[in-house]
DNA sequence: GTGGTCTAGACCACA
DNA sequence: GTGGTCTAGACCACA
């Protein structure tokens, strides 16, 4: 089996580390790309992966337990538990985003137009 | 004499403060909207108007100054210096949010469409 | 291991605290005392060692990293990042100081030769 | 009479403007260069002379007469009334400069001849 | 009224 | 251990 790379682990961002893996784990369970008995890869296996520290991806982990999103077995990998989400408990997810990119594109007096063709351009990049 | 509530401040989006008051400052010279020699509110009104602490509003302006966006006068309200950035400028300026946008948008596995008319409707909200 | 007390800190000196850290730090660097690389001591250790609030030095360092004079990498100390200077670009760094001395000396009417030995003693003081 | 422009004041420099002009009238008296009796151009002639509000020049007259540096008459300008100091008594007045400046310039690695030769250089620069 | 400086102290993120 | 963010509150300099 693959290792798939997950995380898109960004350290200049300014959001913390381990909300940023929280939060995307979030969003692949919510869509369904992390089903119900998946497997995480290993708090190692990320902080290698990313060169972050251990606690840190642990930490993420936790929290994810605490919310019950996963569920951490004896010894074995932790394994996704919640189920899926309707379309608009999605969008609901990226209401924050969603939110700073057209305060900020008002705040630059980005016209709509040109705001709407650079998030379809940003769609069409790379899908890394 | 009009109060102009400059600043667009959520306390829970985990962005410090004082960088949403910096960004957004920043945002608004860019686009011209605040002009060289425009007024910014002092220091306490901000202050005031979202309930947060002065020396937080303070530590914005400090860095705007360090940074040459505004200009401080002893005992006078603080003026912009900067001018006008250019369209390409100011879209990189919202490109690490977009960056975001997408990606979220892509581990929840929202369709294109659906992501572009959500930005759409969100452009056509209330005009703060 | 050595600890280097890098600043010389007058409390009474009428220059605020954080200034004297970022001006000092500054001129480390122009010289290339302090190289890219080098460490900064902690904002506690500096804090303790001064008996002043860790806030104070924090807001130095935070205005030093605004410059893009030291760069901070998370959970560690802060390190130099800029690199050394001309000695006439140095010269200009006391020029204020240089022409507030010069001023002084006149309104106190010291002759020319006394104020040249007065600062020719001093430099041969102990060298902290 | 002429209007002898007595005060050198820099709004850029950090130092407080009615420091500044305190401490030249201290300085001017120390060598004697203002005699006991000697008149203190008014505080409005002095605000409009340098651009600076009236009660930054009364709060320095004030603080000065507090001293006991200079006296107030009803209805008339101020008058000197302390005496001449020694030599040694002045080179004390300038002794914090000398000190900021002798470390800034060992942190700048600056040689001692270097500076030297620019305090030489500074004092025979205009005597304004 | 304006902005600036500093402290004391709580709590967060990361190694 | 490291630095960062924020608050509450005192007091200074200037218009």
């Amino acid at each position: 089996m693959d290792l798939v790379v997950l995380f898109d682990i960004n350290p200049h961002s300014g959001v913390p580390l381990y909300r940023q893996i929280l939060e995307q784990v979030r969003r692949l369970v919510s869509s369904g790309q992390l089903q119900p008995g998946d497997e995480l890869p290993s708090v190692r296996e990320v902080a290698r992966e990313h060169a972050i520290n251990p606690m840190t991806v642990s930490r993420a982990y936790s929290l994810m337990e605490a919310e019950g999103l996963v569920e951490r077995q004896r010894g074995k990998p932790m394994r996704i538990r919640a189920g899926e989400q309707s379309a608009d408990d999605r969008l609901e997810q990226i209401e924050a985003l969603l939110e700073r990119l057209v305060l900020a594109a008002r705040q630059l007096d980005i016209p709509d137009q040109t705001l709407i063709q650079a998030v379809s351009k940003k769609l069409q990049g790379p899908k890394t």
